[in-house]
DNA sequence: ATAGATGCAAACTCTTTGCAGGTCG
DNA sequence: CGACCTGCAAAGAGTTTGCATCTAT
């Protein structure tokens, strides 16, 4: 690798500070979950990742979003049909169809009241809240056309 | 089973309009989902059903909870630690302690406002929502006390 | 050189399913 | 009886781990 682009040095430098290495692998498995905001599963992440290293080992693919999702870099979270992996770590919400299943992002409102409200009411101390939205999207209220979104991207 | 109560009775009339039986593992898988807020997992609904049921198997379990969070009579929830169920179904947020990981149940504001605001924004019909809050509780933040909190019973 | 990472296969955990027998109405 | 349900055991799916080898620095 002799080019590098300021994105990949960034994050080499975030990954060298805790004495990790940004492998072939590794950075592959970033990019791939990083073009897409259909929050992949794993299994998702290696079919994809197998494309561009055919050898690529389903092992890895796991100890990859895990170390990644470790160091922030990406993040994680379950759901019904499994673990998925987001590379969008800005503070965002999702909308689940019921329908289709897809997930979409959905800016999050700078909303401090809720969590200070949430906070006086329980005297926990508040690091972050997500909100979950649910309900039928644009393509499946009606049959046959896509709708103006929330700005995904691919499927 | 001679006496039944109110509650038992009404459950009955739910069950068996679905062609459902109140059979007494499903009763007591039930009522030891109701008798915690601990949102606890399958495992552990295992264990305590079986400190009454010594016999009971671990697939009866699964099946009821199943079985019983498709009729609405309890609520099922991913969580990076497997899936959790909850015996309220009325709507709540809950609160994860990144600390200790117990998840507390904070009752809900009636903000049809957020659910507003998504749809116009999206163009997708907004069924429900639901937020989840993530800091330090009450006895993390204090080692050695607990604290006035959210209304948990039972460990 | 050496700590870290990989590929492979085996192991593990959680959950579901097939089936024979039991139970409810 | 017939439909539903249970316990048991086996199967499945998803994820993790041990280990010898390889690679980045």
């Amino acid at each position: 690798m002799i080019t590098k682009n300021v994105a990949a040095l960034a994050l080499d430098a975030t990954l060298h500070a805790r004495g990790l290495r940004l492998t072939r692998q590794r950075r592959i498995i970033l990019e791939v979950v990083r073009a897409t905001d259909a929050h992949p599963t794993a299994a998702l992440v290696y079919r994809r990742v197998r494309r561009r290293l055919p050898r690529v080992s389903l092992a890895t693919v796991y100890r990859n979003l895990r170390t990644l999702a470790a160091e922030g870099v990406l993040t994680e979270r379950a759901d019904p049909s499994g673990v998925r992996f987001d590379g969008n770590t800005a503070s965002h919400d999702h909308f689940t169809c019921v329908a289709c299943g897809r997930i979409y992002d959905v800016p999050a409102r700078a909303d401090r009241a809720v969590r200070a409200r949430v906070a006086s009411r329980t005297g926990f101390e508040v690091l972050n809240h997500r909100t979950e939205f649910y309900g039928r999207c644009g393509a499946c209220r009606r049959p046959g056309g896509r709708s103006p979104v929330t700005g995904q991207r691919r499927k």
